[in-house]
Parts: C-alpha cells; structure tokens; sequence
DNA sequence: TCGCTGTATTGATTTGAATCAAGAAAGTAT
DNA sequence: ATACTTTCTTGATTCAAATCAATACAGCGA
C-alpha cells in the first residue's frame, strides 16, 4: 500500500479506512483535529429512500458519503419533482451558512454515512484553513456540475440527456478504470423515473431513449438496473456535446 | 446616512462610495486591507456584450460588479448556448481553486466593474477569514441559484418560465421596493433570444409567452425592454410554485 | 410456485413548443 | 427624414416529447 500515515495509531479507529480522510473533507485534518472531530461522528448504513434532510428544515447535522448514493432534490407545489443534485463518496451533504435546507435529500441506493452535528464541522471550519478550503472546492464543485446539468436540461434532446445521464454515472462510478477496455457494466443509482426526474422528462421518455441506445448499439441491458456500455466513445459522442 | 465609517479618511478613495464594501466581498476588509487590495484594483466601464471571460480560458482576473448585470453561459460544439447564471451587483464574479473557466461571461448591459488580479485577491483571502467567509457564501448563493433554475428549466411551461424569469427580474432589481406599491416598472437585461437561452426555449416561444402575460392583463409592455409588472402576486401565481 | 405489486417497456394519440415564414417595430447610420 | 439593420411579434405548420393505455417483467410475500 503506497498511503501510510506516519502515525497511523494516532488517528481514530473509526476513520482509519475512511476514503473521506483521503479524498473528502476530513483529509485537510491532523490526527488531533480528527480525534477531536470523531468524537461527534456516528457512522450509519440506510437504506434507499431514507430521507436525509427536507427543503425549509434546519440542518441540524452535516454527512460524509462513505458509500450508495444520495440524490438532492426540489419540489413545485403541484408535486413536479426535479434531482438537482447527485452525491457520491466522499461528498459531504449538508450547507454552511444557511438557517434552513434548500433542497431535499434522500439515499437513492443504499448508503453509508458517516454523521457530525453542525456545530462540530463548523467550529473545525473555524479552526482550520485547510478544511475551510475543502469545502469551499466540494462548493463550488457542486456549482460546477449544476451548470453543466442546466445546459443539459435546457439545451439538450430526450436523447442526449439519456446518454450524458449515463456517461455521468459511467464516469463517476469509475474513475480509474483502464482505459483500453471500452466495456464498462455499471449500476444505475436511480430508477426510470428518477432518471426522469433528473433529467426533466417522463419515465416512458426515458426508456425509449434507452431503448435506442440499446438498437444503436451503444449500450446493453443486462438487467434494467444493470448498463453494459459497450461503445464509450459511441456514448460520449450521443451526448450532444 | 445611517452607515457611516469611523475612520473614513482611510479607507482608499475608490472604495469609499462603493457599494461591494458593504453587501459586497470588500465589506470584510478593515481600511489596511482595502487600501492593500486597491492597489490593485482598476474600475472600468463596458458597453454590452463585452466578453469578460472564456470557457476553457485561464483566469487572471475577479471583478466586483458594481452596476449592470453580467451573464454567464456555456455553449454546446453546434452552438446551442445556455445562460447559467446571471451577476447583478455586488457579485464577484471569478471563481477559485481552477486553472480555467467552466463558463463564459459577457456584459447583458453596460456594465461598470472594479477589476484586480487573482493572485491578489487570493492573498487577501488567504489573509482574511471574513473574506474567504464571504466567497464562500457568494458561491453557494450562487449555487442555490443554479439549482433554483434547474427547477425551473427541467418542469416548467414556457408560460411558468417567462414568468419565473420576469419574477427574478423584477426581485432583483429592486428588493426595498415599497410593499404597497404592486406596480413595478422594470428595464430587462436581457434580449428575448437571451431570455430564451437562460430559459430553455426559442426566442418566438417567449415572445408568444410574453403576449400571454399581457393579455392576462399580469404586466404591460412599455417598451420591448421596460415590463410593467401590473399584478405582482398574479405573477408570482403564473410561477407556478 | 402462485399471485400480487411496483417498475419498465411498447404502442397510439395528443399537445406544447420548435420551426418555418412573414410582417411590424425599434434602433442606427446616412 | 430616409434607408438599413436588427429585434420583436404573429401566424401556419411540423415535430419531439407528453399523455393515455396496455402489456411485459421483476421482485416479494404467502
């Protein structure tokens, strides 16, 4: 293993195989901080569905995505629902600086959290530049990724919203993945009518899209949670951009 | 003048009637600060449809918006373009911690900005807790705005969305407006073919929309340009949420 | 294994917004 | 003022996606 921390004893039980303390938030802390911090912590597995947080609610606790995904959404009074936002280990859900939510939560798989109050995360934020920072990144990350999800929502086809949808998840479930083998089998996180959701169409819409896919040859059903994209560059060049 | 310097004298000549030193990025920053800042700095003003940053083009520089409104947008390979967010004073507009810009910007009217260079104003933040507090806070502003349209681009009617747009406008240009007064005059700062590319529609379909509204007696057209709002809370209605 | 329930697919039809096509207004330059 | 350009509006038509309507499929408990 070519990540050794120099003294790894010192260093929560709790945090010690946590992908967060690398690549999330918790990596800008030292073993003290994260001692100190882990004190709060309280690691939990839901299942999906569970609601994390509700729109115009206070945030009374801040998460780290250890594992599953967590999709953010909001709601028109009629009841039209738009995901606004998909979370994946190591994001951390939650918001500085606000009284109340502005969006909702919920697993969308099953998912592994790893629990703080809000007071603790934010009296670390006050104590260290360096998470500051981190979180100030996973902000304007999430920013990113928002806009890129409006030009899709505003600009683009049923069609090319389905593939770009897939190549997020194709992407984001793999980022590592060799780079010859253009064969990637992945598992949605969301459903036909969430992918719908997210995407500002109707469930039958997106099935179809699906559907074309598979006749183009791009991707493969191997069950219909279950994507073998057999064509990436095929897949990349549907999404329209 | 209810907001009134103690030791006004020091604050540097630029800044002192400016109006990011009090809701802006500036307010942060004690008279030393400023005046280090302002070395710096330089206001300009641009006539509309001044490009201010390229996507995929380094940052070299942040600029407070002082007056006028700014668009951000991205573009697709064909040219399809969407707007993904639009900075009214006092934004910031600029972004941290990347190498290039994830979305172009140009002025929607004339514009009047106080320019200084990255470096400087990321060791300022370095520097000073409150200022990286208030980036913070104007990016996830900024990201709640963001969501907030994805809302409006992936499940509203055009009707909705014109409405929506005129709704943002209308809040925006003037938040002390008397409560009373339900009539507000407007100036748009946008074309019909821009409002179109912020809402996900052609140019004609917000045209008609805007008809619409006008023969719902919702608003009155002054110019192509000037909106009367008639009937704020019917326009709310028209939001759809 | 058999229903039962929710999810996904496919088909037929409708509809809201895009596209195509003129005009009308507004803004600019001469 | 006059022509010229650009933007905006309105109308006719088309088309992509929504809606309405079955049917197929998968997961689950009895």
């Amino acid at each position: 293993m070519s990540r050794q921390d120099i003294h790894n004893s010192e260093i929560p039980k709790l945090c010690q195989s946590c992908e967060a303390r690398h690549r999330g938030v918790c990596g800008a802390l030292n073993a003290e901080q994260l001692t100190a911090l882990s004190r709060h912590t309280k690691i939990v597995e839901v299942p999906a569905g569970t609601t994390m947080l509700m729109e115009h609610e206070p945030i009374e606790r801040y998460a780290n995505v250890l594992r599953g995904v967590i999709k953010l959404y909001k709601l028109l009074e009629d009841g039209r629902q738009q995901i606004v936002g998909l979370q994946f280990a190591p994001d951390l859900l939650g918001r500085q600086h606000t009284d109340t939510s502005n969006v909702s939560a919920e697993a969308a798989t099953t998912a592994k959290l790893c629990f703080f109050p809000s007071n603790a995360l934010e009296s670390v934020a006050q104590e260290s530049q360096g998470m500051a920072k981190r979180l100030q990144t996973q902000a304007l990350r999430e920013l990113d990724q928002a806009r890129e999800w409006m030009v899709i929502l505003g600009r683009k086809t049923a069609y090319e919203k389905v593939a770009s949808f897939l190549n997020l998840i194709a992407t984001a479930s793999d980022p590592e993945r060799d780079e010859s083998d253009t064969e990637i089998s992945v598992e949605l996180p969301l459903s036909r009518g969430e992918m719908a959701d997210f995407l500002g169409l109707t469930t039958e819409t997106v099935s179809r899209q699906m559907t074309a896919l598979r006749k183009n040859g791009i991707i493969a059903l191997e069950r219909s949670q279950v994507v073998k994209v057999l064509d990436l560059d095929a897949l990349t060049a549907a999404c329209g951009s």
